[in-house]
RNA sequence: UCCUCGGUAGCUCAAUCGGCAGAGCAUCCGGCUGUUAACCGGAGGGUUGUUGGUUCGAAUCCAACCCGAGGAGCCA
């Protein structure tokens, strides 16, 4: 039995006899000759069994491995062409073969399932190629998030996930009962985030958010990840030009570390590369015009085969509208200036317009939609309270919110990005499911 | 909550007008020294989502329900 070495390690051992433990992924036999596809968690290479080279028990136990089920394969590395996997190129000219246990009849073959299938066995399925390297390129989006941050002069102070009121309203919360009073679970950690910015100036939390929404479409999730910068003495204009530089690191960053990756994920990464500062930034009554200049014409939603949808100027947009918005673009877009009565009680309106508000979403281009959202805060406590009366929210759950309007309040902004719609955008994901390991869906908690 | 589509072998699907339940893959057995989702030969594998109805006869038609998909709304 040779060193234990990792698939990763192969180029660095050509020649030499190594070891390698993981598990079948596939295996074509051709008579005299088996060649194991041996997945290790880091990469996959081929592990060729001839017969005239290991005795006939290894040759026989060879024969019977299935599908997932768990060795340790020893022999020789070489460097051959015609050898695939990942990285590929080298293979294990095999000697000795121990197997760890034969796997049961393994479920997910490597053609094509359906989704029902593949999300009922979400536990499995992580194992495809695909999947292993969705997560990959997961967590360098998640590195890079903290990479920046970290260096760029924000403290990571998580903000709690059992919250006791409802910050923009009970519909879309999770409600749990903490010892006999209602709680929730949290949505959004930005309250608490302004709060810790009048300690630490520049802040960030990152966890998971939960929305009890009963939206079951390809961009939503119950459970996801958001991470929520929150920055003192910083206006409108000011988030702007950070979430761009922060968006462009990130995307940038998965280009640097994931090629391969991306590569498998059969991702065209020319648009990747086009994701540097700055990004454009258009006023909503701009975006309105656009939007009604294309209901106007009569033009579809690009990737559908509706019409876009008239827009009266002081609605939201909806999903036709923001993909059609997007696609005008081949980079990500600033939409900024939301009406002030469609968003929440605490974006500062325009002092000179107080119908718009110092808002901004970010929308992802080839139809990713909205990847963050933010806006410069109310800091005036007289505002504040007034914001919160025409909301008919309950003042005394937001008492400590108002108080750090009392004790120097200053300008200040914040945003947040969804994580799984970052991930799904950079890999080319059609379904947000793909872009966590145990996706929570409207109805479905299995795995 | 609403709209649309779907549910047949472990998986992906087929089954003409309502007339014997079928393939490929996977599994098992045999063959093959360069396979890349191999190939060749053979075998096993079914409460057609559930319940009820129409009919000589239902996977197929009707009703209700269950489950799934993705779109609207809402959002990241």
């Amino acid at each position: 039995m040779g060193k234990v070495i990792t698939i990763r390690q192969m180029s660095a051992h050509v020649g030499e006899a190594v070891t390698l433990e993981g598990w079948l992924y596939t295996k074509t036999g051709k008579g005299r000759l088996q060649f194991l596809q041996v997945r290790d968690g880091g990469g996959i290479c081929q592990a060729v069994v001839f017969k005239g080279n290991v005795s006939e028990e290894a040759f026989e136990l060879a024969r019977a491995l299935t599908q997932e089920s768990s060795l340790r394969v020893t022999g020789t590395v070489k460097e051959d062409t015609r050898a695939p996997g990942i990285p590929g190129g080298y293979e294990l000219d095999v000697t000795g073969l121990e197997v760890v246990q034969i796997a049961d009849e393994y479920p997910i073959q490597p053609k094509e399932h359906g989704v029902e299938f593949l999300v009922r066995n979400r536990h499995l399925w992580i194992r495809s190629s695909r999947q292993w390297a969705i997560m990959r390129v997961r967590a360098t989006v998640i590195r890079a998030i903290r990479g920046w941050l970290d260096n760029n002069g924000y403290l990571n102070v998580d903000t709690p996930i059992l919250t006791p009121n409802a910050a923009e309203g009970t519909t879309t919360l999770f409600e749990i009962d903490f010892h006999g009073e209602p709680a929730y679970l949290a949505q959004t950690g930005q309250l608490y985030s302004e709060a810790t910015i009048l300690a630490f100036g520049k802040v960030y939390c990152f966890g998971p958010t939960f929305r009890a929404e009963k939206s079951k479409t390809r961009r939503h999730l119950q459970e996801f990840w958001m991470v929520e910068p929150e920055i003192a003495f910083c206006d409108l204009d000011g988030l702007m030009e950070i979430e761009e530089q922060f968006v462009s690191h990130i995307v940038q960053r998965c280009l640097e570390e994931n090629a391969e990756e991306l590569k498998l994920l059969e991702r065209d990464t020319s648009a990747l590369e086009q994701v540097t500062p700055s990004f454009p930034r258009i006023h909503y009554d701009e975006a309105v015009d656009i939007v009604n200049r294309a209901a106007a014409a009569g033009e579809l939603v690009p990737g559908y085969e509706d019409k876009v949808p008239h827009i009266e100027w002081g609605d939201d947009f909806g999903s036709p509208h923001e993909t059609y918005i997007a696609a005008q673009f081949d980079k990500p877009v600033f939409v900024h200036h939301y009406p002030t009565q469609v968003k929440a009680f605490y974006m500062e309106p325009e002092p000179d317009r107080p119908e718009v508000c110092r808002s901004v979403d970010l929308l992802a281009p080839e139809g990713y939609g909205e990847i963050t959202g933010g806006s410069e805060r109310m800091a005036d406590v007289d505002k504040l309270i007034a914001g919160i009366e025409e909301h008919e929210l309950p003042m005394a759950a937001f008492d400590w919110y108002v108080d750090l309007r009392r004790y120097g309040t200053v300008v200040h902004s914040g945003f947040g990005l969804g994580l799984e719609r970052t991930v799904a955008w950079i890999c080319g994901l059609t379904h947000l499911r793909e872009a966590i390991a145990f996706p929570r869906t409207l109805g479905s908690m299995r795995p």
